[in-house]
DNA sequence: TTTATAAAGGAGTATATACACATAATTATG
DNA sequence: CATAATTATGTGTATATACTCCTTTATAAA
């Protein structure tokens, strides 16, 4: 009769506050913003640190290969990459089979990683501190966890 | 001497294989495939989706607040919404305020966000079911604190 | 060995994202 | 009230992302 003791007029479908794709890509924004102030005297953002890390410990390395093993598209890569190599930081040959193109990091690509280590640090560090140790395992854990099954098909 | 009981000759910045930016776009990146594929047959992504059902709950809203609300830049809204609005699924009216703009689902953003959402219920239980509830809400406060941390200035 | 299949990649298109700068309208200040 | 500061938004530019379709090359099948 009252409406007081109602629940609010929200219908079900309405509860997806608890959008697990709507929440990660919101953090996801906040985050990168984070990351990417951070980096900004180096003159690179997240993405590119990301894949200049990669390149070094697992280069040279296949596009196709790089992809899939940092879970991005192949198109998207291919795409970060030739803006990477028109900035110089990596190099893109030609792979002894003919259909394949394979990545390296160059020495100036390097040399921008190195600048860019404690501007990163600086970013990973606040995040670290403010959550803890413990937690932020937990959280890498779970990331991991919501790859894999959004990759099962 | 010998090499076997050596570490692996990675430098220490080359340890942000626990980059917490990095971790979350790739898993940003797997979970959004998740969910555009499930609610592909609806026709939005989850991006749109979830501006549905945000603006379904606070609208109508003016786009500032909508983008502070879900911690998006406002220039990226704004886009976003130029899209959705071109498709009909919102309404972009000005304010009282002549320099306001305020937003609005229309019936057939409505229509859509009900289509979409036992599509979006898939995506989401699959997830659940995955990890289960209890890490599930622990990963939702994880991310929250994320976005604290991150916007903490 | 010819042909069919598979694999690697590029190009076109579209959405998502945000920074820097500019404009219009409102509010605060004198 | 006139001017200065603030606020809300739009535009230009650039990166990030991925799907679809196409070409080239390599491998498997006949």
């Amino acid at each position: 009769m009252s409406d007081v003791t109602e629940s609010p007029k929200i219908p079900d479908f309405l509860c997806c506050v608890d959008c697990v794709g709507f929440n990660l890509r919101k953090a996801t924004r906040a985050v990168t913003q984070l990351y990417d102030e951070m980096l900004r005297p180096a003159g690179i953002r997240v993405t590119q640190y990301s894949l200049l890390v990669v390149l070094k410990i697992v280069g040279p390395v296949l596009v196709t290969d790089l992809a899939e093993k940092i879970v991005m598209d192949r198109t998207t890569l291919s795409r970060n990459l030739e803006l990477m190599e028109k900035q110089g930081l990596v190099n893109v040959v030609p792979g002894e089979d003919r259909r394949t193109r394979c990545v390296t990091i160059t020495e100036s690509g390097s040399a921008v990683l190195l600048e860019a280590y404690p501007l990163w640090q600086h970013a990973q560090d606040k995040i670290r501190e403010s959550m803890g140790e413990e937690r932020l395992q937990a959280l890498m854990a779970d990331l991991s966890a919501l790859i894999d099954v959004s990759q099962a098909r």
